[in-house]
DNA sequence: TTCAGTTAAAGTCGATCTGACCCTAAGTCA
DNA sequence: TGACTTAGGGTCAGATCGACTTTAACTGAA
């Protein structure tokens, strides 16, 4: 035990900011929906409408409390569950957040908390899941991962930063791992994979040079179906055949 | 100073699951210095001995709790500085490891500690500074990272797994980021560079291609002066001029 | 003073990769 | 049947990379 450790129990108000940092779980869920203006898809995330002050009535990301007997993933994984009623197809750590000002509106004091966020992605049809199943489902609701609470006052906390920090690694992760097929189903032509790399990027992708570079990758395996019911020429089914999860980061 | 406190409030043990998870930051501080055995340099990094259980006597990374008014990075830098009495040229937030049975030799109980580990680089000059200084030289010493704990029973807690992924984490950015000059001077010589980039990487580079591929950034630029006292033509000095520290992970 | 040894620094060459573009095949719809 | 649209394969120029060669510049020993 340390000298720099100040007595933590039974401290009454003034001596609150002598309290140990509390530690709390948060996730942003990522999941590719359809947009309503533009028909190609977007980045979605759910995010929760905060019912206690500080920051009551504006929307947060899902998150709680870590728990005594659970690893920090577990936690993550409860209560993303807990909160959206979905089970995450990709799950990882994102950061540690720990600045001294983000529990509170500058001016009040509350309690220190360092959060360690997870991100997550999602398959549309566990995203579908949501709003139906759960009770509160009006404090629970889908926003648009680049615009969440702009004229809205801004998100809780520092919740837009870290969304955008999310955003950040997502793309550059993209980039380099094999990520991108937890956003879709088990089979997936390679125009639909194309459409997950646009929307993540941000930018439109020459649909000939992606399919040669995606042949290069022996983990894409092209099936013997074909996608029928669309107006034109039935585009191959892949599927990928590589691990469920990279364990690096 | 340790990393991870053992049962830290008079709780017994039955209470003990149920108290919060407490907070700690360690940090692992990569310099390099020339080998005793080859002549080229190699990844050190200071440890300091425990002085109680768990893992009495054993190496384990510098560390100590999270004070309440102090950021995770700020308490980063000072628990670095108090224990090698260096400050890093280089810090960045590495992972936070939360998994329950961290803090203890498995079949012992104690509380659940939850670290936020960071990763640093300091400069060989500041690096020399450390077991002069301090009084308690006799239990910090600088280790190898690849061997670290290696013939004496093992570092304490999960240290050497989280040695191995800063490791990796410095090999993997080192090959997109421009941070290798944290390891060195305010001027050095594109071999001394190399030779940063040989010891991280664990292989050597070709002089021609390196010097091609350092010759199209143009945050380093050449000075108008040379290393002499060298057996054989002076190498020209360089000079990194882009930003201290990104901001990216 | 000369020459051997060593490193600095630049250039060459073939293989590979990338982005932009074109062409044909195969389906749907009017 | 023919216009239209997407699937899927190919071409070509420029950039990059690894392996290698060549020349310049300095030191130290003969």
């Amino acid at each position: 035990m340390s000298t720099l450790f100040a007595g933590p129990f039974g401290a009454n108000v003034s001596e609150r900011a002598q309290l140990p940092p509390s530690l709390a779980i948060s996730t942003v869920i990522f999941a590719l929906k359809p947009s309503r203006d533009v028909g190609k898809p977007t980045l979605w995330l759910p995010l929760v409408r905060r019912v206690k002050e500080p920051f009551k009535g504006q929307w947060a990301l899902p998150g709680g409390p870590l728990a005594a007997t659970e690893s920090l993933e577990d936690a993550a994984r409860r209560n993303l569950r807990e909160t959206t009623g979905l089970a995450p197809e990709y799950l990882e750590q994102l950061y540690a957040f720990g600045g001294l000002n983000r529990a509170h509106r500058p001016g009040q004091g509350s309690q220190r908390v360092v959060s360690i966020v997870y991100w997550a992605l999602v398959r549309p049809t566990e995203a579908e899941l949501l709003v139906e199943g759960e009770a509160e489902a009006e404090n629970v609701a889908w926003h648009r991962a680049d615009t969440a609470g702009d004229g809205e006052g801004g998100l809780a906390f520092d919740h837009r930063e870290i969304i955008d920090y999310a955003l950040w690694r997502l793309r550059s992760k993209l980039e380099y791992a094999q990520i991108a097929y937890h956003f879709l189903g088990e089979t997936f032509t390679l125009a639909q994979l194309r459409e997950v790399y646009e929307a993540v990027l941000g930018r439109p992708l020459d649909p000939a040079n992606f399919r040669r570079q995606l042949k290069s990758v022996p983990q894409i395996e092209p099936t013997d179906q074909f996608l029928e019911g669309g107006k034109h020429r039935p585009p191959r089914l892949y599927r990928y055949t590589g691990p469920a999860q990279r364990s690096t980061t």
